[in-house]
DNA sequence: TAACACCTGTTC
DNA sequence: GAACAGGTGTTA
């Protein structure tokens, strides 16, 4: 293994194969935790209950542990058939330019907060930071992607930046399954905004967060607070 | 874009 | 026992 990193929602180990015959010796072993999965430095022999995978090293063991099964493994040749498409917003490369030119893309009337969640657009946003930029942004999550301003743009990137930097802070957010290789659970959920609070009061404006169902979704929002 | 599928654990 | 969960893919 030469490096480990994220490449949108996946985690990606650079490895050298050690076979001379093969054309390439250079792998990426790509994981995706979906809901569920997460990946643990442990001992050689260690078996949490929902192992999956075990990648055994030179010393200890990285583990694939994942309830629900939904994640995946995969070999890939180049980086280019890990890529997701979209932009990667903690990087330099979104900019308001950028996300501008993406929102109108295809004219799509496709509503905000479900677009936030297009990794083909954007990369690395879940259900809990889509809701939680809406609301930062002041933005309403039924409105068209393709229809905001470019003040509410501008909105967005600045909401996009704020609340990915925080949340990766205070690593990560964690319901109920997430942790690091070391076990660490994240603590941005004293900081939500919006999900999980629907009927408890804005932080803002004390009105009640609703909850609504977009494509299969929940989405959480302040009808006040966010036009 | 809806409906459903993939899984299992937790909460209502 | 049903509903729900942080994600994404397929099918119509």
């Amino acid at each position: 293994v030469e490096r480990v990193f994220r490449w949108g929602k996946q985690v990606l180990f650079q490895c050298k194969t050690r076979c001379a015959a093969e054309e390439h010796t250079q792998r990426f072993l790509a994981v995706h935790l979906r809901m569920t999965g997460r990946l643990l430095i442990g001992a050689h022999d260690t078996s949490p209950k929902h192992l999956r995978a075990r990648l055994v090293l030179d010393e200890g063991a990285v583990l694939f542990v994942d309830t629900r099964r939904f994640g995946t493994l995969e070999v890939y040749e180049n980086l280019e058939q890990a890529s997701p498409a979209g932009v990667d917003p903690t990087t330099a490369d979104f900019t308001i330019e950028r996300l501008t030119a993406l929102l109108k893309r295809g004219r799509s009337e496709q509503p905000l907060k479900p677009w936030l969640l297009r990794q083909d657009r954007l990369v690395g946003l879940g259900n809990i930071y889509a809701s939680e930029i809406c609301f930062i942004a002041r933005l309403d999550p039924r409105r068209a992607a393709s229809g905001l301003n470019a003040d509410e743009i501008r909105r967005l990137h600045g909401a996009t930046c704020e609340v990915l930097s925080a949340a990766i802070d205070a690593c990560g957010t964690t319901f109920s399954d997430f942790q690091d290789a070391h076990g660490v659970t994240g603590s941005y959920q004293q900081f939500l905004s919006v999900y999980g609070r629907n009927g408890l009061p804005c932080r803002s404006c004390d009105r009640s967060i609703d909850k609504i169902i977009q494509a299969q979704r929940s989405t959480f929002f302040c009808s006040h607070c966010q036009r």
